[in-house]
DNA sequence: TCAGGCCATGTCAGTTACTGCCATCACTCT
DNA sequence: AGAGTGATGGCAGTAACTGACATGGCCTGA
């Protein structure tokens, strides 16, 4: 194999999910995942910043598709209502790729690290719907507690998706996690 | 000095907190944690599993509060109810500890290994609000969602005491926080 | 066509977090 | 005094990550 074919990242995240899937993440070595890869370990490090980054790297993509829906939400809609739209957008994107978020869930939910990791990436999206809220319109507090309520949601429901026997479809389980939640706050007794 | 000078952990826990706010948690190695502490590295690693974890070992302390506060809260209450009073007791016992609060938070923000952690501390109290709230009757998703949106409270009005110029008390920010939420979920334009 | 440059990759040495194994030291109990 | 116990030290080893430098393939300009 020539030192010049095209496409090392993915290669690198493709052996990666398949290692970590068969051995698990912490007896997998990141020199085994740049074998596989058909590169070396120095190179992992180029492409990804850290051991844990390599199953991360394509979240941004959903992020931005996330901020794109908030911003492009019609402006008369409450926070709330732009925070569901962005959650819309994550959740019919995600759809398509069950297999896939599957198994990069069972790998993530077996390792403690990866789950930290999965916890700031989440995070910094709960930021930048924040800040988008921001740039909306919406004031400082209420904001980033949209913006975190919306990630909880997106959280239990995607938790429920992967995990479920009888699959549910994503939007629709967003759909009604948001409900739920919003009973929490309505009932009084 | 002799080598049993009693509370290693505790001297290990200051030292390292010490030494975190002075040349950041990255420029620190265990080897000076241990030093300052009349300690060798190996010992370190014997009362925390990793360099991270000295800064959160006592907050096992603060979990437990919590959840006792939840189980003890009235039956007639709701889940909401039941997870302010979790919040109302940590509010209560973190303001006694406002400086040793604000300097640790200040070492956690700058290091995004630390964050990584406490989000999964915090994910871990979570959770065991969310056990805690089901052990009372409340079911499933909406005992999950509960508890996770009352973190999310206890997040943001924490940021904002340890942060704000002009210190507002700790339970009254969550308190104003949590009607914030409310407020999010209840209006409808 | 070839000289030179560019850039992804390789090589290597070094630091540090973390672990297993065994030795040692102080204190206690009998 | 001798044995046991529990906290600590010493040491060697693995693996994640980094910096400095070398090298190989491709592209571009004259």
């Amino acid at each position: 194999m020539g030192r010049w074919e095209p496409g090392g990242r993915g290669r690198l995240e493709q052996a990666a999910l398949a290692l970590f899937g068969e051995r698990g993440f912490e007896n997998t070595t990141v020199a085994q995942i740049a074998a596989r890869a058909g590169l070396t370990e120095r190179t992992f490090f180029r492409y990804f910043a850290d051991k844990r980054e390599v199953l991360f790297w394509g979240s941004r993509a959903l992020q931005e598709l996330m901020v794109d829906a908030l911003v492009n939400a019609p402006p008369a809609a409450a926070p709330l209502e732009a925070v569901a739209a962005a959650l819309d957008a994550a959740g019919a994107a995600l759809q398509e790729r069950f297999e896939f978020a599957r198994n990069r869930h069972a790998v993530i939910v077996e390792s403690a690290e990866l789950r930290e990791r999965e916890l700031i990436k989440l995070a910094s999206l709960a930021a930048a719907l924040g800040d988008a809220l921001r740039r909306r319109g919406t004031t400082g507090p209420t904001a980033t507690l949209t913006a975190e309520a919306g990630i909880t949601v997106f959280r239990v429901a995607f938790e429920r998706w992967v995990t479920e026997t009888a699959p549910h479809e994503l939007p629709e389980l967003i759909r009604e996690s948001l409900e739920e939640l919003r009973g929490v706050f309505q009932s009084r007794n």
